[in-house]
DNA sequence: CCATTTTTAGTAATGATTACTATTTTTAAA
DNA sequence: TTTAAAAATAGTAATCATTACTAAAAATGG
C-alpha cells in the first residue's frame, strides 16, 4: 500500500530516468544489474509494475498480452474497456480531421503510418473498476 | 505465396467477419471449432497472421509482446520501427491541435483517453526484423 | 492420373510475464 | 532503541500466448 524505500526501487527508477531507450523490463534488469548484481528480474517487473500503476514511470502501451482481429480493414477506430477488455468499434466525424493532421505529421517526422487507440469502460461493463491508490 | 482454398481457411475469415467482438486467436479458434471440431489452434493463429499479412483482415496493433517503460510520465509520443523494435521520442508542433480535437472526440464517445503511436523505421536501424508486432 | 506445393493436426518448444514462498528489510509505534 | 507488523526481496516455479516442428493430408496445375 505504502511504498517503502528500497535500494532496488531507487536505482530501477533512477536507472530508468537516465535512459532515453524507453526499455523492455528484461533490458532494465541488465542495467540495474550493474549496479545490485542481486537484484532479481521479479523485482523489477514488481516495480516497474508497481510505479507504472502509481504514475511514477510510464508504461507504454495499453492493448493486453493477446492478439486480436477485425475482419474490417476499412480505417476505423477502437476503443478498449480497461476493466474487461473488450474491444469495439467509434465513430466520429472529427478523426477525417485527425488524420489530415496526422498525415502531415508522418511527413514532418518521416514515419510511415499512426494507430490510434481510445480507453473507455464500455457501458454494460459489469466488471468493477479497481480503484488503485 | 499463394493461398490455396481449404476449408479451415474459409471458416476463419467468414466466422471472423461475422464477429464484432474483435476477437482473439484462441476466441475465434472456440467459435471456428463449431463448423470444425478438428481444426487445431496453431492453424487459426497461422491463418490469422498470413491474412493480417496479405490485408484481408485486420491485426489491432498497438505495441509489441515485450512491455515497454518510460521515466518521462508527461505526455509525449513515440515512434516505433517495425524492423528492430526501437521505439524512439517524436516530436511535432500540431500535435496539441490534434489533442484538442481528441478532447473534443473523447467527450463525443464518452471515453476516458487515447494513445498514439507511430511507425516508422529508425535511420540507423540495420538489424533484421525482430517482430511483426 | 501425377508431381509439386501448400496446408494441416498434433505436439513440443519458446519466451514474457506472473505467482509463490521463505527470508530479509523497512517502517512506525512503543 | 526495541519490537511487531508490513512491505519487499531473491530465487524459483508456474502460466499462458504464441511460435516452431513434423509427418500426414489436401490442394494445385497440369
Ligand atoms: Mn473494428
Ligand atoms: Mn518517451
Ligand atoms: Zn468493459
Ligand atoms: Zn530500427
Amino acid at each position: 500500500m505504502k511504498f517503502s524505500r528500497t535500494s532496488q526501487r531507487r536505482v530501477i527508477l533512477s536507472e530508468l530516468r537516465k535512459l532515453k531507450s524507453h526499455p523492455t523490463a528484461d533490458e532494465l534488469y541488465t542495467i540495474v544489474r550493474e549496479k545490485l548484481p542481486q537484484i532479481s528480474l521479479g523485482t523489477v517487473y514488481r516495480n516497474l509494475d508497481q510505479m507504472a500503476e502509481a504514475g511514477i514511470v510510464q508504461r507504454l502501451e495499453l492493448c493486453g498480452r493477446q492478439k486480436r482481429f477485425d475482419g474490417n480493414i476499412d480505417r476505423h477506430y477502437h476503443m478498449r474497456c480497461p476493466d474487461c477488455g473488450a474491444v469495439k468499434d467509434v465513430e466520429n466525424d472529427r478523426m477525417s480531421h485527425v488524420e489530415s493532421i496526422l498525415s502531415d505529421v508522418l511527413e514532418d517526422l518521416d514515419a510511415e503510418g499512426f494507430w490510434i487507440e481510445f480507453t473507455g469502460q464500455c457501458k454494460d461493463c459489469n466488471k468493477p473498476r479497481v480503484e488503485i491508490i
